[in-house]
DNA sequence: CGAAAGCGTCATGAAATCGTCATGCTGCGA
DNA sequence: TCGCAGCATGACGATTTCATGACGCTTTCG
């Protein structure tokens, strides 16, 4: 899945920065904005994929976007939310809105609805579908049920162990680095700052709870952790 | 009980977001047209299982469609009513449709009456027939009567209840969220914004209902819940 | 050789999450 | 109108899950 165009409407820039570095890192070219006006500007001039919509903006919020520019595209939207509040979403989805992530989010959970709205949306351009189960030798992760089987027999992990595991999984034994998975799974909120060796920890229990698949999960000094697919 | 083609004559544009939202994260795959004449044309050439038709519509309104499409083919159709006036013109009509949804709908609902009627539909030209009676183990959930069977001892369930359980059979030991929960029980339109807690609160009644077969209603943390189906 | 850096593991306090109880509300039938 | 079943929500405790500091091992490099 590559060669989108994603625009970014958002006033918080560590967010835009964030989300720019990311998706520019899976092969999209990610083009923002920082208000609602300049925003429904660029939107028309880039002829983006896919619109990533902050609700609160300034100049035009994202609801006012959203109802301008549905009178002239269809371009699928995804909100971001700020307040946990029923309202906000439901007011997004009457406005045509193709889904909404929640603040604070993390990284990898925006990166899997994004790829699910182009999917629904692209019909055609888009990517290999991300498999429901993934497999390396014995070991399956079931993303859909949340369910890890080792030679089968259904194994218990924890939300933050499950999460290492499918983010490995889905590096497709590329390493990825201490950084970079706090930050897939943690979220941009910085304000709470994890310590990398908390990653350690994770992956420590993690590797104890899939002991009896082999040692599958390979550290690579200085640089991080890969999964070993065979 | 997936893998059939819905088409969606809508001109509302929203409500056909939210159809193929989540009909395709059921694993249907959906068509759609915003208006009478092109959705005749895409039922001639897509073929579908199903149509989900609006009665008001732009060109050529649901019913007129609905008699010209009888016409050659019997491809179950459902209507979608805004007025409860409406319902009485179709019944009055004899125009073939097979059932009717009421403007605001909840999915759950649309689900479960698209789903009665490919099964009643069922053999002809359906491609995999629905399940009428869903079974885990001792526990049966008739959809048809409403009805839930543990050891075939009916046993009663508010229609909260029944919905919960049908949800969670119906997504076939995936996980549902709390939001998606919340969505398809609820309804799209609502004014009113549910706790997600009251969904802890439902499940946990229907747990102490189904106590006797055994702990079947697993939860996930961080997740959702979902059905143990063996 | 010695120091420093990277990493694995243990123990511990803190925090998030979930189950359950209790309470008040609402709509409907007797 | 009363009473009740069904429902939504707040409170609270129990359990699970997390984050972090400490300590020791190994490797690297001056």
């Amino acid at each position: 899945m590559s060669g989108h165009k994603i625009l970014v409407v958002e006033d918080e820039k560590d967010i835009v920065r964030l989300i720019k570095y990311n998706f520019e890192k899976d092969g999209h070219k990610v083009v923002a904005a920082h208000d609602g006006e300049s925003g429904l500007a660029l939107a028309r001039k880039e002829k983006p994929d896919l619109i990533i919509l902050d609700i609160m903006l300034p100049k035009m919020d994202g609801l006012e976007f959203c109802r301008t520019f549905r009178q002239e595209s269809q371009v699928p939207i995804l909100f971001l939310t700020a307040k946990k509040s029923e309202v906000d979403r439901i007011l997004g989805l009457k406005l045509g809105a193709d889904d909404y992530v929640t603040k604070p989010f993390s990284v990898g959970e925006l990166i899997a609805r994004v790829e699910a709205v182009l999917r629904r949306a692209g019909s055609a351009a888009v990517k290999e579908p991300v498999a429901a189960v993934l497999r390396a030798g014995e070991l399956e992760v079931d993303a859909e049920r949340h369910e890890v089987r080792i030679k089968g027999r259904p194994t218990t992990l924890t939300p933050k162990e499950f999460e290492f595991l499918r983010l490995l999984f889905r590096a497709d034994g590329k390493v990825l680095s201490r950084d970079t998975l706090l930050e897939r799974i943690w979220g941009y909120d910085k304000s709470m700052d994890i310590d990398t060796r908390t990653v350690d920890q994770h992956i420590a229990r993690l590797r104890k709870k899939l002991r009896s698949e082999g040692q599958r999960i390979l550290t690579v000094t200085n640089a991080g952790y890969r999964i070993k697919l065979d």
